[in-house]
DNA sequence: AGGTCGGCCTGGCAGC
DNA sequence: TGCTGCCAGGCCGACC
């Protein structure tokens, strides 16, 4: 699932490829990636327009366009982006041609992704306003965080993959950042102390750099621009290695449901937090 | 008000 | 073998 690092893998391939280029297409076959708008808005609103810069925003992916245009993304769950494709690739969801003769197809299997056009910069801020801090920027710090979560009884997963709180931490990597500053992912957000946060900090950090170095994690869909696969997938320390031993102690890896998601744990390095409520 | 849960959506796979 | 049904999960909105 494209997380902040497959994100910004995409970013970065695409940045020098679209620069200074406009749409001279935009075929949005599937409306519900643009609802509730309608796609011949976006196509207004795009093609034509000059690519001045491509940025990333949390897990949104944001073409910014001349005249203080917008175009803001989500690849969610199963949306890939892709360059020259070969062909036309089954599930493609919108294509788009550049005045320089190449194409770009967003694939999208599950339909989750979604587009939408932001007209002016206000607009934008808007529409990103409600996102917490970047966790690779100065801001994610322990004492901020720390005080984010001061009396707050939610799972410490919960609170990483919150959004609103930090922008661009998905299932993996909050469990890679928890292994890593050893801390059980049910413990409840405002136990976490200063040490800890200093741990899950910069345990969040390292996650999403080598993840970025790695160009991003492949477990099904995501993809880079030329179809190939990232590699940080098989550097997970416990994601999606139920049973195999962990690369600290030795114990197996344990799957267990947190925040509503598969949650990969050491219950060793990452101990389960003492019951603080009534004993049963 | 903050936390939990169902819906969106489809490929893949377990199980009969 | 082939079908059914369940699971995966980012994010939003409904609910408690």
């Amino acid at each position: 699932m494209p997380e902040l690092p497959e994100v910004e893998t995409v970013r970065r391939q695409l940045a020098p490829r679209l620069t200074g280029r406009r749409a001279i297409t935009l075929e949005i076959r599937d409306p519900r990636w643009c609802a509730p708008r309608p796609p011949a808005e976006l196509v207004q609103a795009v093609c034509g327009r000059r690519i001045e810069a491509l940025r990333r925003r949390g897990k949104f992916l944001i073409f910014e366009l001349e005249s203080d245009r917008f175009l803001v993304c989500h690849l969610r769950m199963t949306g890939t982006l892709l360059y020259d494709p070969l062909g036309d690739p089954a599930h493609t969801r919108v294509g788009v041609e550049l005045d320089d003769g190449h194409r770009l197809a967003w694939v999208d299997p599950r339909r989750f992704g979604t587009g939408e056009v932001a007209v002016g910069s206000a607009a934008l801020a808007a529409r990103l306003a409600r996102l917490g801090v970047e966790p690779l920027e100065p801001g994610f710090t322990p004492t901020a965080m720390r005080s984010l979560a001061r009396g707050s009884r939610t799972p410490i997963k919960a609170f990483l993959l919150d959004q609103h709180r930090i922008a661009g931490v998905g299932n993996i990597y909050a469990d890679e950042a928890l292994h890593r500053a050893g801390i059980h992912p049910l413990r409840p957000a405002g136990r976490v102390t200063l040490p800890g946060w200093s741990a899950l900090c910069a345990g969040v950090r390292a996650a999403l750099t080598e993840g970025i170095e790695a160009g991003g994690a492949t477990i099904d869909d995501f993809r880079h621009l030329d179809g190939a696969r990232g590699a940080y997938q098989d550097a997970f320390r416990v994601h999606r290695r139920a049973g195999e031993p962990c690369p600290e102690c030795g114990t197996p890896v344990r799957k267990l449901v947190a925040a509503g998601r598969g949650t990969y744990v050491c219950e060793r390095c990452q101990p389960r937090p003492r019951a603080t409520g009534r004993a049963r």
